[in-house]
DNA sequence: TGTCCACTGGAAGGGAGGGCTT
DNA sequence: AAGCCCTCCCTTCCAGTGGACA
């Protein structure tokens, strides 16, 4: 008998060996519709190339509308210009606040990375924030040059920890003698300025760049040049790109999210066997990305999120609606008696139902019933049976298999 | 027009878990 | 070991609120 993986290996792929083009994570040579912004960027950040702080920048866009990319490709760009033109240091430094979110680790990132030979690690956590502050200046200030630091997702910095941390960035510059901070700032909400002090604003907001959604066409072009060098030539039916455009125009114009589409439309093709991706694969991709996003968000929330999830699940399988905050806490408690967890208080879990609502899990709107109160109206905003499902793969979870909840207001398990 | 319900959401603070300094 | 400081998760307290109802 052959070997199981004869089949596959003798088989063809679909795609060519410069697959990674497919992955949102690779950056291309050029980023087509993009050069306006591209080239405002460099005009402003040039001065670095000087030795002097060029201004800040705030840029502003939608997810997939490039952003991240056009700034790590002026990364790429400014330092290789720094080699052959540089009169001084130049240093572009990559912070995503989604992981980076608080004043100490935006601090200690930027500290550790002029870290010198004998100097001290600034440890992840411990450090008062003054002392911390003045270690990271001493140690870019030592390395005499011109930092540039990029705050990526810098909105969600500021809504958890306040516009502190770009105060103290700027403060930077104060105090240091031989170098300079520029920040640039992405910020997914145009609206994100009102949370800022009016100084710390008109100093972050020297420039402002705004990035506007891909439309079709634009994606079109995105994923065609990609498709040339990831995919075999002949395998795409000619519907494909176009639709995969269309289908990422109506969601915002998220090039990402195009770029994730077609690629998983091609896995989907040759797991099938075809010889050629067709529009049915697209839309089995379609459904296979949305999915993955529930089950991924699912799969990493708290064991209370996920009990409250599954009780506004099992309500709405229970032909209850209008769920309100007090009913789900009701349910939710029962759940947690049904498991031996000790439940979290109402606040807290007022808390998690907008957690959840923010991630797109479910749908909470505040509603007056007048005399009978304000309070929240939760439904589910996932598929019923598949999120109850992954929910359920939690081994912590499990005993709720068969919990039931009536559609009267009266619960039984 | 005022009342009152069932919350919402801000503020403050506790304490566990991480780390450093002395 | 004791004393700090940090973040994260959570509780406690409470002022504020939209709109049906009397």
């Amino acid at each position: 008998m052959e070997n199981v993986f004869e089949q596959y290996i003798r088989k063809q792929s679909l795609f060519t060996e410069s697959r990674d083009v497919l992955y949102p994570s690779y950056l291309p040579d050029s980023l087509p519709h993009r050069e306006n912004e591209i080239n405002r960027i460099a005009e402003i950040l040039v001065t670095a190339l000087y030795g002097e702080k060029p201004s800040n920048i705030l840029i502003f866009g939608k997810t997939g509308t490039g952003k991240t990319a056009v700034v790590r490709y002026i990364g790429r760009e400014l330092m290789s210009a720094q080699k052959v033109h540089g009169k001084s240091n130049v240093e572009y430094l990559y912070l995503n606040c989604d992981t980076v979110d608080t004043s100490y680790s935006v601090l200690q990132n930027i500290g550790n990375h002029f870290i010198g030979e004998w100097d001290k690690k600034i440890p992840f956590t411990g450090w008062p924030i003054d002392k911390i502050f003045n270690t990271t200046v001493e140690y870019v200030d030592r390395w005499n040059g011109v930092l540039i630091v990029v705050l990526d997702e810098v909105d969600k910095l500021v809504a958890k920890s306040g516009d502190d941390i770009l105060y103290k960035i700027l403060h930077m510059n104060d105090v240091m003698e031989n170098s300079r901070v520029g920040i640039v700032g992405i910020s997914n909400e145009l609206n994100f300025t009102d949370l800022l002090d009016a100084r710390v604003k008109s100093r972050l907001m020297e420039e402002k760049i705004i990035f506007s959604p891909y439309n079709a066409f634009q994606l079109e072009d995105i994923l065609r040049e990609r498709a040339e060098i990831a995919i075999r030539d002949g395998v795409l039916e000619d519907e494909v790109i176009k639709l995969c455009a269309a289908i990422a125009a109506q969601e915002h114009g998220d090039a990402r999210r195009a770029i994730d589409l077609l690629r998983i439309s091609v896995e989907i093709a040759e797991r099938d066997g075809a010889e050629k991706v067709t529009e049915q694969h697209v839309k089995m991709a379609k459904n296979k990305i949305e999915l993955d996003c529930i089950a991924e968000a699912i799969k990493t929330l708290p064991l209370h999120s996920k009990i409250l999830l599954l009780g506004v699940i099992l309500s709405e399988e229970g032909g209850r609606d209008n769920l309100t905050t007090g009913e789900l806490y009701d349910i939710y408690r029962n759940l947690c008696h049904k498991i031996s967890v000790s439940p979290l208080t109402h606040r807290r879990v007022s808390d998690l139902i907008s957690d959840m609502d923010s991630l797109g899990l479910i749908n909470a709107r505040v509603r007056s019933f007048g005399r009978y109160g304000r309070t929240k109206v939760i439904e589910p905003a996932i598929p019923a049976y598949e999120g109850k499902k992954i929910i359920l793969e939690d081994e912590f979870l499990a005993d709720l298999k068969n919990a039931r909840v009536a559609n009267q207001k009266k619960l039984f398990f």
